[in-house]
DNA sequence: GTCTATATGGAGATAGAC
DNA sequence: GTCTATCTCCATATAGAC
């Protein structure tokens, strides 16, 4: 990535651009790098110059939408109060900004492999993810839950777990509207919210001990 | 795919077994079908009389693996008792069979999209899917499980999709010897097994409604 | 039907013009 | 530093030899 004189950014930002709309009107496989350095008016060595890879301009697509995302959440969690309305916010804001690009973003959320550097999971997209992980730490720290210290820690990551299953689903639900993902959302999340409240009880905690383990195990280095 | 006579059969197995090997040294992405003819003996275009793609290669290796894989399931099914042995045994003979394949199999799972034809949830891969939870169907089945009827029919694609998950987390589980996922699969297989005994206790099967919904949502019209 | 030779168009790399 | 022209290697397609 070049940033530099004002031509090379304002050369950098037309590059970009083009291939947002190129990604949206043929999908990101059928996308080429050909037609993109066409688009924006360059050769095809000027994109390289300022994108490694296609992928590349994927990962800034990814990163910009962050920055635009984190005010929007933000204000989300000032505007709400319970655990709840927390979590349906911060999902439900989350999708909302994607929705205009839910084909291109299956793009960016096909890879499974902590290998690939699109993954959700990889070393390239930890800062991503740690700021998104951040958001479910702060929704959890201002409300009142006293869970057990052996799910404690884990819960952010958790969460965001959760929040990854229900945006995968909504990325290639095909029902209209995509009304089953709000569906699983409405019941997933008043299980979630069970599990929490029941892991709070004194009583039911000896039950929770396993969770704990497991959770040690699943998160263990990665 | 072509199969008649038998210096046809004679010459697809050859390529097939050439890919294998390519596969295995240099991984999927970076074989190429001009090794992999050359390393067959033909040129580029026999290897695609025979294989539509570089793909169908992958695929025609999941196809004989769950022929390979259908006969050592029956027996472990034949050799124990309890439902937790058997989704015990089902998980670690499958793990065992792909074992010295691993690399391999990640491209197969990388991809997550269903209408990606080599995902576990896109439509060509739906036979060995449905192969693959008639096993848990049959675990089931010879147990004396009696779950609530909103859960049941759910029961076998929800263990598949728990050992799915068990899977993914072994194929990228860079532990020495795949540690993590021993340990990860002994919890969760208890949690697993706990969770289907409290949903058996007539006085708590109100609590699994919701989860019975939920079934429906998730499964819907996938 | 089986297979070879060769063509097409894409991702990505690079030499060198300015 | 910026960018163009061009090159390499790839997956895949196809004409046509046998």
């Amino acid at each position: 990535m070049v940033r530099q004189t004002p031509k090379s950014e304002e050369t950098q930002a037309r590059i970009f651009a083009a291939a947002l709309q190129v990604f949206r009107e043929r999908g990101f496989e059928a996308a080429t790098m050909r037609e993109i350095a066409a688009s924006a008016h360059m050769a095809v060595g000027a994109a390289y110059y300022y994108f490694d890879s296609k992928d590349a301009l994927v990962m800034a697509y990814y990163e910009r939408a962050q920055n635009e995302l984190s005010p929007l959440i933000d204000a989300q969690l000032a505007a709400s109060r319970t655990l709840e309305q927390r979590l349906r916010n911060i999902i439900e804001q989350k999708l909302d900004y994607f929705e205009p690009d839910r084909k291109l973003v299956s793009a960016l959320t096909a890879h499974i492999d902590p290998a690939h550097p699109l993954s959700p999971f990889s070393a390239s997209t930890a800062p991503v993810r740690n700021s998104d992980i951040a958001f479910f730490k702060r929704a959890i720290d201002d409300s009142s839950m006293k869970l057990p210290k052996s799910i404690q820690p884990h819960l952010p990551r958790l969460l965001w777990l959760y929040q990854m299953g229900i945006f995968l689903f909504w990325v290639f639900d095909r029902s209209r509207n995509q009304e089953r993902t709000q569906l699983l959302l409405a019941k997933t999340l008043s299980i979630v919210l069970l599990g929490l409240k029941l892991a709070q009880l004194p009583p039911l905690r000896p039950l929770f001990r396993p969770a704990g383990e497991l959770l040690d195990t699943f998160f263990g280095e990665a």
